[in-house]
DNA sequence: ATAATTCTGTACCGATCGGTACTGATGCTG
DNA sequence: CAGCATCAGTACCGATCGGTACAGAATTAT
């Protein structure tokens, strides 16, 4: 018995996407229950009921977030070595930030640094989120290490967590109203960066044969 | 005549100082007027005639945040050399945003990046106050190009853009509860990045003589 | 049909939001 | 001392906050 009872008169899926457009423009603290109610075109009795309420959906928002808007990170780890990884990383960084079907920055940051004490925990699941991006980030630079693509004396974890910190600074500048042009020039400084202070291995310059 | 009624029982400076704690700890959305007010220890009346109202509290709160903690940022630009003002920037900023008598992170950013519509021109304030600071560094490389410490080909304004990245994502991480140690390893990566990218002169290795 | 179930929509809850009217207390000036 | 100016404190304002009770509509199961 698939269903009984009436059926719900909206798509979860689709009125999730407007929520999170909502919470990445103002907060999670600036976008208040009315608002999402009324963006995503559904009364508040069944945004509590569809989704437990204002914090539950925010963590299913950011659930769908990084299943979605983050998918670019998780492609820039399967470049082949370090560098690759590195570059992709912050080039598509610069374009994720900048997206014209999307606020400007990252959900991560303009959800919320900072909120009062009864909004802590959704600060804190943030940052959290960060972090364990930033952890995958240093297990890929292991895997360098022992790859040959990273010298063995390179130190994954700092190295991940400067390239996170020029990710987040893109953020907070994309959010500023910086173009994307200007991002990714930032990107390729900071990939610069990257080359000169881990010593990657840099991927071999084909010049076109022939 | 110097002053005319009663005398107010607080000291403007020392209650501003109050706020700028709580503003910084919670953003500005998340700082009520009632927590201000209790945290200044003064009642909310006397808060609107001092101070005029919320936002314009924040204001003066950020003047005296720019006026105090930022002094590290101008003491920077008068470094020698366009390396020692990264090196200096990206070394006290790792401190700034670790102080133990301050919340972590910092105000231009913690105050808050997303903002409810009607506090939008909070956030736009302080991305404007951090550009402006971006501006300056960007000045400040523009003579050290002319001082012959940057080539003549460096882009005074994306390696200004990149260090002020670098030290947002500082603030982030901070705020996410990095230790000081973790972020001075960052500016250090990010000090060899830039001397990498912009081709600043180094300053010389001055081997102990005798 | 009728009961059971689940959604929609209105209308409301207490609490808190930023902001203020007003009464008294406290000072300086004549 | 009287009179005035300013501040402190209580008590309150309308609006909005996140969250919900309840009645009616829509669907399936019997």
């Amino acid at each position: 018995m698939p269903q009984r009872g009436r059926p719900r008169g909206f798509d979860a899926d689709e009125v999730l996407e407007r929520a999170l457009e909502v919470f990445w423009r103002y907060g999670y603290e600036g976008a208040s229950v009315n608002d999402l109610a009324a963006a995503m075109g559904i009364n508040k009795p069944s945004l509590y009921a569809a989704f437990g309420g204002k914090e539950e959906l925010f963590r299913k928002v950011v659930a769908r977030y990084a299943d979605e808007d983050m998918e670019y990170a998780r492609r820039a780890f399967t470049e082949p070595t370090a560098y690759e990884v590195v570059a992709t990383l912050l080039r598509e960084n610069a374009l994720a930030v900048t997206r014209d079907d999307r606020p400007a920055g990252c959900l991560s940051i303009q959800g919320g640094t900072a909120c009062s004490t009864e909004n802590a925990p959704v600060a804190e699941f943030l940052a959290a989120s960060r972090l364990a991006g930033e952890r995958a980030l240093a297990d890929r630079f292991v895997r360098a290490v022992a790859d040959g693509d990273l010298p063995a004396d390179a130190d994954p974890a700092a190295l991940a967590r400067f390239v996170m910190s020029v990710t987040e600074g893109q953020a907070i500048h994309a959010a500023a109203g910086v173009s994307r042009e200007d991002l990714r020039q930032t990107a390729e400084i900071a990939l610069v960066g990257f080359a000169a202070a881990s010593g990657a291995r840099l991927p071999e310059h084909t010049t076109n044969p022939a």
